[in-house]
DNA sequence: ATACATGTTGGAGC
DNA sequence: GGCTCCAACATGTA
């Protein structure tokens, strides 16, 4: 469910409710919910993996984190962390994180930092590794504050497409290689959006979950690497090792 | 059925 | 005070 590009297919799916009114919203969690009816859902936007539902002064960020689900007008079994419904039908969350931001968004949120939006800004993100030598790459990758929507698929693809070791030092790899990788990071972030809305996501990964190496044939390595101790799918053979 | 998975956070312990 | 590490959380699937 949950990377950036999902995100952002999530967000076109409940685009029919912007500019809508809440009639009913149920929920679980740290928001107000009966401050929420009769205010109408102004403008609808993503961060990295944050849905965020804007209403006048606030805006509700939802996280879907690892296993959080959502659906429109049908129901799911369980109770909905969150639960709006307008006039044209009903939005329900569950197993989510929902916050309520109150602050202007754009102090919040730094746009050129999330690979989905139009800001986003490579020559930022080139900086920022910069900014971090002693960290493995493997962790930079997926750093939200770097590749804001960037997921565990994310990090093993572009790993294995531009041949780097998951457990290279980012200072150790050369500048045009770093710059390689942010580009693919977005890349892969647009790939990923056309393949998952084609329902071909997994048909297109080249190491997340496998077992060899299309490229050489010889058994992929699976190790849970890195700050993050994320599942992690390399060939020893053609990911260089920078260090 | 036990383990694992597209993720983050909050608190303990340095 | 700040950094790091780990437990905790939530749920469907193999």
């Amino acid at each position: 469910m949950p990377e950036g590009p999902s995100i952002v297919i999530l967000k076109e799916e409940v685009q029919r409710f912007k500019g809508k009114k809440i009639l009913k919203a149920q929920g679980t969690g740290p928001i107000n919910i009966g401050s929420l009816i009769n205010r109408k859902v102004v403008d609808l936007k993503t961060w990295g993996k944050h849905l965020l539902i804007c209403l006048p002064q606030t805006t509700l960020q939802i996280h879907l984190l690892l296993f959080g689900k959502y659906s429109i007008d049908e129901p799911r079994n369980g109770k909905p962390r969150l639960l709006l419904q307008f006039s044209n039908g009903t939005l329900y969350f569950y197993a989510c994180s929902v916050r309520e931001i109150r602050e202007d968004l754009d102090q919040v949120y730094d746009w050129t930092t999330d690979l989905m939006n139009p800001a986003w800004d490579a020559a930022a993100a080139r900086k920022k590794l910069r900014a971090v030598p002693g960290a493995l790459i493997c962790d930079a990758l997926l750093d939200q504050s770097i590749f804001a929507g960037a997921g565990n698929i994310f990090k093993n693809e572009v790993l294995y497409r531009t041949r780097v070791h998951p457990l290279s030092l980012v200072g150790a790899i050369p500048a045009r290689k770093r710059a390689e990788i942010v580009q693919q990071m977005h890349r892969y972030a647009f790939e990923f959006l056309a393949w998952k809305k084609a329902n071909v996501l997994k048909k297109h990964w080249q190491a997340h979950t496998k077992k060899v190496c299309p490229r050489c044939d010889i058994p992929f390595h699976k190790a849970y690497l890195g700050k993050t101790k994320r599942r992690t799918f390399y060939c020893e053979s053609c990911q260089v090792h920078y260090r």
